[in-house]
DNA sequence: GTCTATACTGTGATAGAC
DNA sequence: GTCTATCACAGTATAGAC
C-alpha cells in the first residue's frame, strides 16, 4: 500500500506544507530574531492555529530541526556547486573558500546563528539535521588536504580564523566589511604558517598547466 | 539630607541585596543555562517572590545589564591585576594575554555567552555597563602597540583570531583543550605576520636587559 | 489525516494592599 | 519593600469536528 499514486499526491502534499511552514518560520526569524519566534505567528502566515502546527511537527524544535538542516544543506549544495569553479592556486582556492563561508555567513544572520551557536535554549540538532554540517567540514578537510594542509591542527586553525572573522564582523560592524576585507591577509597568513607556496607572478600566457 | 550616616546604611544595604540577586541571577544561568533564566528562581533563591525583584531591577534585562557590566568589569580587573606580570618579550606577551581572554572565557560559559554573544532576545548592553568593555580594547590596544601591532587592522586580526579559537573550542568541545593548545601556533602565526621579532635564544644569563 | 477550540502551565510585568 | 492578585502571552496537550 505504499507508493500507489494517491500516497504519492498525499506525502507531496505533506511535504509541501512542511516546507511552506518552515518558509515562514525563516521568515519569522529574519523579522523579529531567531529566538522570538512563536508558533501562533509562523502558523498565522501559513493559515494556520498554532495547534495545527503540531500535525507537521512534533514541537517547536522540531521545526528549528528543520531549519538548521535545511540551512546546512543549502551551504552544503553551495559548496558543491562551487568546487568545480574554485582557483587551482593553493592560496587563492582557500581565500575563495574562506570568503564563500564568510558570505554565506553574513547574508542570513539568523540561519548562521541557528548553524553554528547555541541561541535556541533546549535545542540540540538531532544527527540527521547534522549530516550536511559533516558532510561541509568533509569537503573542506579535503580542499585543506588538497592545498597541502593535512593536519588536524591546520584544519582546526582555519575554522577558528575564519568563524573568528565572521563573529567579530558580525559582533561589531553588521552588514559592514571591516573583517571580510581581512580574509586575504588572514589567508596569506595562515598558508605562510603552513609554508604553501607563493602564489606564481602573474603572467598572460599558461593560464592552464597542460 | 543626602549622605547622612543613616542615608548611607540604607544605600548598602540596598546595594548589597542587589549584588545577592545577581549572584542568584548567575547561578540559575550556570545551572540551567543563560536563556533560561526566569525571575521566579532567581527571587526563590534570595528568599523572595518574583514581582519584588522589580523593587531592585526595572526588567529582566536590567539584571543581565548588571551581569554584562560585573563580568567585564571582572575581566577587565583581571588584566589590570596581570599587565605587571606580563612577560616582556612581544610573542610571550601576546600569547600570555590570548591564554588570559581564552581561560577566562572557558573559565564560565555562560558569563562568556552574555559578554560576546547575542544569546539573549531583547538584551543590549547600557553604554554604562559597556563601559569596563571599552577599557579592555583600550589595554588590548595599547599591549598590542607596545608589541609592535600599531595598525586597526592588526588589532581586528588579532580579535578575530582568539575569539575564533574560544569559539571554536566551546562549540566543539567544551571542557576540552583542542585549540588552546593552538594558542602558540596561532600567535606566532600572527606575529610573524607582522614581522615580529622572533624569540631570543633561551639563556640562563641576562633575563633582564639592563 | 488535518485542523480547530479549549485549556493547562509557566513566563515577565503591573497594580495595589500592608 | 515586599506581598498577593492578576494580566497577556508563550508552548503545548487533548478532545473532537470534518
Amino acid at each position: 500500500m505504499i507508493g500507489t499514486p494517491i500516497n504519492d499526491r498525499k506525502a507531496k502534499r505533506r511535504e509541501a506544507t512542511r516546507l511552506e511552514i518552515i518558509d515562514a518560520a525563516w521568515a519569522v526569524a529574519r523579522q523579529h530574531g531567531l529566538a522570538a519566534l512563536t508558533l501562533r505567528e509562523v502558523a498565522a502566515r501559513v493559515g494556520m492555529r498554532a495547534p495545527s502546527l503540531y500535525s507537521h511537527f512534533d514541537s517547536k524544535n522540531a521545526i528549528y530541526d528543520a531549519m538548521f538542516g535545511q540551512a546546512w544543506h543549502a551551504f552544503l549544495d553551495l559548496v558543491d556547486a562551487t568546487d568545480p569553479d574554485l582557483p587551482g592556486e593553493p592560496r587563492a582556492r582557500l581565500k575563495a573558500v574562506a570568503r564563500q563561508f564568510f558570505d554565506f555567513a553574513v547574508a542570513d544572520v539568523p540561519r548562521y546563528q541557528l548553524m553554528t551557536q547555541q541561541v535556541i535554549a533546549g535545542f540540540t540538532p538531532s544527527a540527521e539535521a547534522y549530516a550536511p554540517a559533516v558532510q561541509v567540514i568533509e569537503r573542506l578537510r579535503q580542499t585543506l588536504a588538497q592545498a597541502g594542509a593535512r593536519d588536524d591542527q591546520a584544519m582546526d586553525l582555519f575554522t577558528a580564523l575564519v568563524s573568528g572573522l565572521v563573529s567579530q564582523q558580525l559582533a561589531n560592524e553588521p552588514g559592514g566589511q571591516r573583517w571580510r576585507r581581512l580574509i586575504g591577509r588572514a589567508i596569506d597568513m595562515y598558508a605562510d604558517e603552513l609554508n604553501l607556496p607563493a602564489p606564481p607572478p602573474r603572467t598572460t600566457a599558461a593560464r592552464r598547466t597542460p
